[in-house]
RNA sequence: GGUCGGUUGCCCGAGUGGUUAGGGAUCGGUCUGCAAAACCGGGGACAGCAGUUCGAAUCUGCUACCGACCUCCA
């Protein structure tokens, strides 16, 4: 039974999905205005194995992500540019141009990092309709009001229906004393209102036509109002549009818990009347000398800095798997500082994991177990599934693997064996766990990288030819030959391992 | 200031009221023509204080320190 930690409840709860066999589950994605940075792999992973693991554990997953395309403002203030708008007219590129540039740079980025593309990923500037509906909603329900060609949730209205704040484990009053002032609050009511729509200033690029009823003393009027939407409508509209009024799984950002996932809680139930969403996920921030790593600190690396090491804090360049696999070595809801130390120690782990999974596949079975090997075949599949279970805890799957990995090695090595039954089991959860699960991309080659190019069965071949000489020559004796063989070798690149009967070799 | 979370060995990082997390580093050993790898073993820990308990790193309280959110942020 799988338990997810929920946020409403502050505790880990058992996961029943709403339609059996089904499971919807919608993760706040970028916004494409920059780089994708070591802190977006994190939901991107995090949610990535949760979609794995639910597809492998044979749940139909409709998985929606989204791309923010329609720059909110950076200062939530009347006036001002928006994001997207700003690094356009740096650029001297139309705002579209902007958009599709770093999303094809997040797809590729996130291809790297083995991380599955959602079944759905909608552009917020592609459903606009479904957001001015959806405010329209909200108005029809009374939740909302007019001001100077904008429309604010009316907050204080909604509380008196529906908790405010049961998300983020806040109250009304706590906002009302601790919002801080912000410039261009005086079209809101309240500090705490949150715009449903905004009404474009002159400057602002990126702007829609919108025509909205709303009542005024009793009187019913239109609004035209030419703008864009508040930037957590689309969350709430896109959510609802392909995964239904209620659906089981929101994931984000623990940054995203407040206001932005509280204020969508808010519209979805002042449009629908009711809850949309039945277990919110946070995944942590992932720090840097134990500060958060994000855009506004300016301390973070992006992930094609660490693919190519072009960076100061980085040591040398590092593989997407090892920073895979140096996410999923701690649990999402615990923080992870990120250092060049530890990014090395995951290489090195991630290294010892690759050679294990490569040894694995050229083992040969026996007429039976040894028994410490049959022990922990037998146990190792429960285990690793007991650990997702709780709630993903991917650092014990992993520390399962490496157990497991001592018992390969030892066979190997010769000095165990194994039945052919317990061969394939071991086989079997190896590619569940570490290769379908977790999205590992271990090969059988060590994990290291082969030759580049079309042509690496020969490549392959070439070396393994060469390495069967030098083999033939250590039989002779005759060392010379095979030290000249592997000295070579090392300085073209290549790693040479000798075996008990044989070779291991990588570049 | 409010709300929430954290403090684990040299480093990263799990964890639970009693039983080895795991990885990296390091030290010793085995194996090996040499090397690498592998294997075996060692040391080293639960921020501090007090309490509950037969027993606490794990529960409670207090103290200290760190962080997140309260503004755009994954």
């Amino acid at each position: 039974m799988l338990y997810l930690y929920n946020t409403l409840a502050r505790a880990k709860q058992p996961f029943r999905p709403l339609h059996e066999g089904h499971v919807g589950m919608y993760v706040c994605g970028p916004t494409v205005y920059g780089d994708a940075h070591l802190g977006h792999a994190r939901p991107a992973i995090t949610f990535d194995i949760l979609f794995r693991y639910l597809t492998n554990i044979g749940y139909k997953v409709r998985y929606v992500r989204n791309i923010t395309d329609v720059g909110h403002l950076e200062h939530d203030a009347d006036e001002g540019e928006d994001k997207i708008a700003k690094k356009a007219r740096l650029e001297q590129l139309e705002p579209m141009e902007v958009v599709q540039f770093f999303t094809n740079r997040y797809h590729h980025d996130m291809e790297a990092l083995n991380v599955l593309p959602p079944s759905i990923e909608p552009h917020a500037s592609g459903h606009i309709i479904e957001q001015i509906a959806f405010v329209q909603k909200i108005l029809d329900k009374g939740y909302a009001y007019v001001s100077n060609g904008s429309i604010y949730m009316d907050v204080e209205r909604y509380a008196q229906d529906f908790p405010y704040g049961k998300l983020s484990g806040r109250n009304l009053e706590d906002i009302v004393t601790d919002t801080r002032e912000l410039d261009g609050q005086d079209e809101k009511r309240h500090s705490y209102d949150f715009a449903l729509w905004k009404k474009a200033a002159p400057e602002h690029i990126m702007h829609w036509p919108a025509v909205f009823r709303y009542s005024d003393n009793g009187e019913i009027r239109e609004l035209h109002s030419e703008g864009f939407p508040g930037w957590h409508m689309e969350c709430s509209a896109m959510g609802t549009k392909y995964l239904g009024e209620e659906f089981d799984i929101h994931g984000g950002g623990m940054d995203l818990m407040f206001p932005h996932h509280e204020a969508e809680i808010a519209q979805s139930c002042a449009a629908l009347g009711h809850d949309t969403v039945r277990y919110w996920l946070h995944n942590n921030m992932i720090t840097i000398a134990g500060k958060k790593m994000g855009k506004s600190y300016n301390n973070f690396i992006t992930l094609r800095q660490f693919f190519s090491g072009d960076h100061h804090l980085l040591s040398k360049a590092f593989a997407p798997m090892t920073i895979r696999f140096f996410i999923l070595m701690a649990h999402y809801r615990s923080t992870v500082d990120f250092s060049s130390e530890a990014l090395e120690a995951a290489e090195k782990g991630y290294q010892r994991m690759s050679e294990a999974y490569a040894r694995l596949q050229k083992l040969n079975p026996a007429a039976t177990s040894t028994e410490e090997v049959h022990a922990v075949v037998a146990e190792l599949r429960t285990r690793c599934t007991e650990a997702m279970d709780d709630d993903l805890n991917t650092p014990i799957v992993i520390s399962h693997l490496f157990d497991s990995s001592r018992v390969i090695n030892n066979l190997a090595d010769g000095k165990a064996t194994i039945s052919a039954e317990d061969l394939s089991e071991l086989r079997a959860v190896w590619q569940q766990f570490a290769i379908d699960i977790l999205g590992l991309q271990l090969d059988t080659n060590g994990g290291q990288q082969t030759a580049t190019g079309g042509n690496t069965a020969a490549f392959n071949g070439a070396i393994d030819l060469l390495l069967g000489i030098r083999l033939e020559a250590k039989r002779n004796k005759d060392w010379a030959t095979s030290d000249r063989i592997r000295n070579a070798l090392t300085d073209l690149g290549f790693t040479v391992k000798d075996t008990k009967d044989g070779f291991e070799w990588s570049i």
